[in-house]
DNA sequence: ATATTTAACTGGTCATACCAGTTGACCAGT
DNA sequence: ACTGGTCAACTGGTATGACCAGTTAAATAT
């Protein structure tokens, strides 16, 4: 397979360092960052460069700017948005944060019933036939790769169909995160991607309007993935993602 | 009260009016948008903040940025973060979003059990004392405004105690979609705030380190609220901002 | 000691270059 | 008819250097 080669702009590069630096802790909630001119020295360019960077860390809710005065750093815990998951997952060195996957595991176990259930209690022929197709995908192939993409799909399109945008939205920086962990969560949630049976039946559950039903086997169904991370989560440490 | 005056800068308000233009409809996922000198020209700015926008946007998930291409609008329902929720709820003429408001709700019911849950299971005595100190200053306080700003002090210090650092971080982004509709959800969100009985057994689930329970009156508690919501949001369409 | 002024910061905006990648039209060569 | 190359006119990316507009704290006048 080939690849896209995409090359990171200048200020993309000044936007990940500092975030590393703030979400690390190398730089505590109320100190204050360097000007802009000091940065611009220090990382050897220009202005606009560091002032691109310095509005989108503003906008995730990591910086205070304030015209004037200093830039502040400000608790990420209190303000950041659920869309700093993806850089939350990987250290700068380029391991993975167990406590996030841990999180993320349970945000998901936590909201999918309830967009299963949702979506079944709408059930809207466009995507049930949607769902179907992929259900069916799934149960073509045995790549536990493919499996992966599909199943990503089959939740998309169930979380389409629950109507709820925040749902929605909320999986999209999710999406985002696993992204960052993509091959290695191939391997641990294969449980669960193998798992069609439960799979079928929550399809079934939302073409027969069921809400109680696919609530219950979208629960079923995480489970497996569900524990098995909380398992591999539990035996290793700061797990190295290759 | 006064209130903080805070003048915007031009490269938000280049961001405002182009995230509302793609959230709005006006250019559809696909479209291109005008160059960046083009911009300049139509909006009679500098070319650094109209790119100062177009990275955020780039950040947000509504557009992609091509050196040498076009910029293009993607669909923000595929693309965009939790952290669109603000921007999602108020249209540019200053109405609400009924279905935002609704999806809102329907997601903080299906999170905040389990973030109960979570919370009585750690059970730390830090946040313990907190959430005992600000039910019972809700205890003392009649006044629907401050009762509103307490509870969603005590949902913060929850989130805080479950430990789950994707709730925390989406509970962030809410608060701030919240934040645009404050005044009007003081009224709605009153037969909520004044159910001090299940708030108090909430915290009693806690003490007790009973998730169950906590899971079942966190329920109960924002049952009211939901309720309330939904008849207002059926009763009204499109509902003005005052 | 207390107000006021001032100078040296901070971020915000601008104009103007030039570099770098993309696109499409045009033009060989096969 | 297709391939590949060339070139001009786009697109976004980076760099300077200037100036405007707030903030801060030290210097100064009261």
């Amino acid at each position: 397979m080939f690849e896209n080669i995409t090359k990171q702009s200048i200020s993309d590069t000044v936007f990940d360092q500092l975030t590393a630096k703030i979400l690390d802790g190398d730089i505590d909630a109320g100190e204050a960052l360097p000007s802009e001119r000091q940065l611009c020295e220090l990382l050897g360019v220009n202005r606009g460069a560091v002032r691109e960077a310095l509005k989108r860390l503003q906008q995730a809710g990591l910086v205070e700017v304030r015209h004037g005065g200093a830039t502040t750093v400000l608790d990420y815990l209190d303000n950041g948005g659920l869309e700093l998951l993806p850089q939350l997952m990987i250290t700068p060195e380029g391991k993975m944060r167990l406590e996030v996957a841990r999180s993320i595991v349970g945000m998901r176990q936590s909201m999918a019933p309830d967009i299963a259930k949702a979506c079944a209690s709408k059930r809207k022929d466009k995507h049930l036939e949607q769902l179907q197709s992929l259900l069916s995908q799934m149960q073509r192939t045995d790549k536990a790769d493919e499996l992966q993409t599909l199943a990503f799909a089959y939740w998309r399109e169930l979380v389409a169909g629950s109507g709820n945008i925040a749902f929605r939205l909320a999986f999209n920086s999710m999406q985002k995160a696993y992204d960052k962990i993509w091959s290695l969560l191939a391997n641990v949630l294969e449980p669960e991607l193998r798992d069609l049976t439960n799979l079928e039946k929550l399809t079934q559950a939302i073409a027969e309007q069921n809400p109680e039903d696919a609530h219950h086997f979208a629960t079923q169904y995480l489970l497996n993935g569900t524990n098995a991370m909380n398992a591999v989560l539990n035996a290793y440490g700061q797990s190295e993602i290759k």
